[in-house]
RNA sequence: GGCCUUAUCGUCUAACGGUUAGGACACUUGCUUCUCAAGCAAGUAAUCCGGGUUCGAUUCCCGGUAAGGUCACCA
C-alpha cells in the first residue's frame, strides 16, 4: 500500500424539507452520489431544516422515498446514523452557536441593531440609486454584545475581489460587491443556510460540494467565512441549471416542475430516470447513451459536467425508458406487470391483460402510456368515438369503411372459439382482399379501442369477447353511416 | 441597475487551433410488420453577431447581443 494522504471523498446531499423534489434537486443528489460511489467515498444525507416557516410536513419522508426509489443509498444520515449525528440541522443548534462564538471572539460577528423597517429603507435607497444593496455600508461603528435575540451578522474582514476554482466551471471570480455582512444566526436562534452548511460541511468532513449554479454569486461570502474560521474550504463542483421544457427559465415548481415520484407513477423505471438525469448536464464523451447504474458510476466524471443549462426533454426520457424496458428480463417484466397496472385494474381482467402488457413491454418497451395514462380503459368500457372520421384510413371513403366493418363483424360472428389466432386469420383474409390492409385493420383497431396506437386488435378482440367485439364494430359502422 | 455565468442542428450534446462540424432524441421518407410508438435503411437541420490573434478559428482574446443566476432573518 502506498501513502494514503489522499483524503477519502465525502459528498452530501442537503435538501431542505420544503415540499416535493423535482428533477433539479434529484440530479444534484445523483451527481453527489455518483461521485462518492465512484471514489469509494461517503455519501451523506443531511436535512437542512432551518426555516420553520417554509417547512412542509412529510417532506423528509418524501425526500427519503425519492432517494430510495432511485436507489441512491446514503452512508450517513437519517435512519442510518453515522459519526456526525444528528443529521437534522434543527437538532444541531448548539454547534452553530459554538462556531458563531468563535467569530464573535475574533470580532468578526456582531448583532444587527436595525429594525426591519430601517433595513427596508436602506434597500429602497439602494434601488433608487440603481445600486446593489450592501448592508456593510450601514455597519455600526461599534458592536453591541449579542443577546441572542437580534440576528447575528458576519463582519466581512476584507472587501476585495474574490477568485476561486470550480471543478466544473474552472476559474471563477467576483467583484467586491459580492461580499457583504450577511446573517449567520437568525433572531429565532436558527442559523441561515449560508452559515449552517459551512459549519456542517466542516464538521462532517465534506470534501466535494455539489450544488446549483445559483450559488456562484454567494460563494465569495462562503469563502470569507472559511477564511475567518481558518479552515481550508472543500472543493466546489457547480452544476448547470436545468431549464423548463418550454421556456428558457430555470426549472422551478412554479412553472410545472413535476414531483419526481410522479414519474414513478407514470411507469418510468428508476434506472431509466437515473440514466436520464445523469445525461442532463453530463456526457461521457462517447456515443453511449444507455447506462445502467454500475456503468454510470464507472463513467461519471466531474470534468465532463456541462456548464450551460439544459432543457428538460421528456421525449428523451421516454426513449431512454423504452430502452431500459426492452432490456428487462422476462422474469422482471412478469413480476412487475401487476405492480405497473393502475390499482383498479389489478383484479379480474388483469390476468387476461398480462400477455398484452408482456408483449407490449418486451417488444415495444411501452408501458407508460398504456398503464399510466389510463389508456387501457377501453378494455373496461366502450371507447367514445367522438370523431368518427378517425375511423377512416388515409383516403378510404366512409362508405367502404362501413362495408368493411360490417363484413368483419359478420365473418367474425362465424367463429365459434373466439381466439386471437382465428380472429387474425379471418381479418387478414378480408384485409388481403382489399388494396390496403389499413382499410380494414385501422378501422377495426379504432372501433375496438378508440386509439390510433394500441395493442394488436386480434388479442384485444379475444379479451373483449365475441359479443362485445361485434357490438363495437357494428356501433362504429353505425356512427360512420350517420356521418355520410 | 451592480456583480456573475452561459452561448454548436428544434432539443441534449461531440470535436489537442486544421473534420465533408460527429452522435442521440424529435421530425420526414422507404422497407418490414399487424393499422401502431419495435426493427432496419435513408433524409432535413447547427457553430449568436462584429472585430482581432493566427498560414488557419466552433475552439484563443476583445466588444456587442441574447439567455440565465444573484443582490432575503429562503435554501
Amino acid at each position: 500500500m502506498g501513502k494514503t494522504n489522499v483524503k477519502k471523498v465525502v459528498t452530501r446531499f442537503a435538501p431542505s424539507p420544503t415540499g416535493f423534489m423535482h428533477v433539479g434537486g434529484v440530479r444534484t443528489a445523483l451527481y453527489a452520489w455518483l461521485w462518492a460511489r465512484k471514489n469509494n467515498g461517503t455519501f451523506i444525507l443531511r436535512i437542512e431544516d432551518t426555516d420553520k416557516e417554509r417547512e412542509v410536513e412529510g417532506s423528509i419522508d418524501h425526500i427519503k422515498e425519492c432517494l430510495k426509489w432511485l436507489e441512491l443509498d446514503w452512508d450517513e444520515g437519517p435512519d442510518k446514523g453515522g459519526p456526525h449525528l444528528p443529521y437534522l440541522q434543527s437538532e444541531r443548534l448548539e454547534l452553530y452557536k459554538r462556531y458563531a462564538q468563535i467569530l464573535i471572539n475574533k470580532g468578526l460577528a456582531y448583532p444587527d441593531p436595525y429594525s426591519d423597517e430601517e433595513l427596508d429603507g436602506f434597500r429602497e435607497q439602494a434601488e433608487l440609486h440603481k445600486k446593489p444593496f450592501l448592508y456593510r455600508e450601514y455597519r455600526p461603528a461599534e458592536f453591541e454584545k449579542w443577546d441572542e435575540k437580534k440576528p447575528l451578522r458576519f463582519k466581512t474582514p476584507e472587501i476585495k475581489e474574490t477568485k476561486w476554482n470550480d471543478l466544473v466551471y474552472g476559474d471563477l471570480s467576483a467583484g467586491p460587491e459580492a461580499l457583504d455582512d450577511f446573517i449567520l444566526i437568525k433572531s429565532d436562534g436558527y442559523p441561515t443556510y449560508n452559515f449552517a452548511h459551512i459549519v456542517d460541511d466542516i464538521e462532517m468532513g465534506v470534501t466535494h460540494v455539489m450544488r446549483g449554479q445559483e450559488f456562484i454569486s454567494s460563494t465569495p461570502k462562503f469563502l470569507a467565512v472559511y477564511e475567518a474560521l481558518g479552515v481550508k474550504p472543500p472543493l466546489f463542483a457547480t452544476l448547470p441549471p436545468i431549464m423548463a421544457p418550454d421556456g428558457k427559465k430555470k426549472l422551478g415548481k412554479r412553472d410545472g416542475a413535476k414531483d419526481i415520484l410522479e414519474y414513478r407513477k407514470e411507469g418510468y423505471l428508476p434506472e431509466a430516470m437515473m440514466n436520464f438525469l445523469a445525461l442532463l448536464g453530463w456526457n461521457p464523451g462517447t456515443d453511449q447513451e444507455i447506462f445502467d447504474k454500475d456503468e454510470l458510476v464507472k463513467s461519471f466524471e466531474l470534468d465532463r459536467v456541462q456548464r450551460s443549462g439544459a432543457r428538460l426533454d421528456e421525449k428523451k426520457l421516454d426513449w431512454i425508458n423504452k430502452e431500459h424496458l426492452k432490456k428487462l428480463s422476462p422474469e422482471a417484466i412478469q413480476n412487475s406487470i401487476l405492480e405497473w397496472l393502475p390499482e383498479n385494474m389489478r383484479s379480474g381482467i388483469a390476468g387476461k391483460l398480462e400477455p398484452v402488457l408482456f408483449e407490449r413491454i418486451s417488444k415495444w418497451g411501452d408501458i407508460r402510456q398504456m398503464a399510466g395514462a389510463g389508456e387501457l380503459d377501453f378494455f373496461f368500457k366502450k371507447p367514445e368515438l367522438s370523431d368518427g372520421s378517425k375511423l377512416l384510413f388515409k383516403n378510404a371513403s366512409a362508405e367502404e369503411t362501413v362495408q368493411n366493418l360490417r363484413k368483419a363483424a359478420e365473418w367474425l360472428s362465424g367463429i365459434s372459439d373466439f381466439r386471437k389466432e382465428d380472429i387474425k386469420n379471418v381479418l387478414m383474409e378480408i384485409a388481403d382482399s382489399l388494396d390496403a390492409r389499413g382499410k380494414l385493420l385501422h378501422p377495426v383497431r379504432y372501433a375496438l379501442t378508440g386509439l390510433d396506437k394500441s395493442p394488436d386488435p386480434f388479442i384485444v378482440a379475444e379479451i373483449l369477447g365475441k359479443e362485445e367485439t361485434l357490438d363495437r364494430l357494428n356501433g362504429a359502422a353505425g356512427i360512420l353511416k350517420s356521418l355520410e
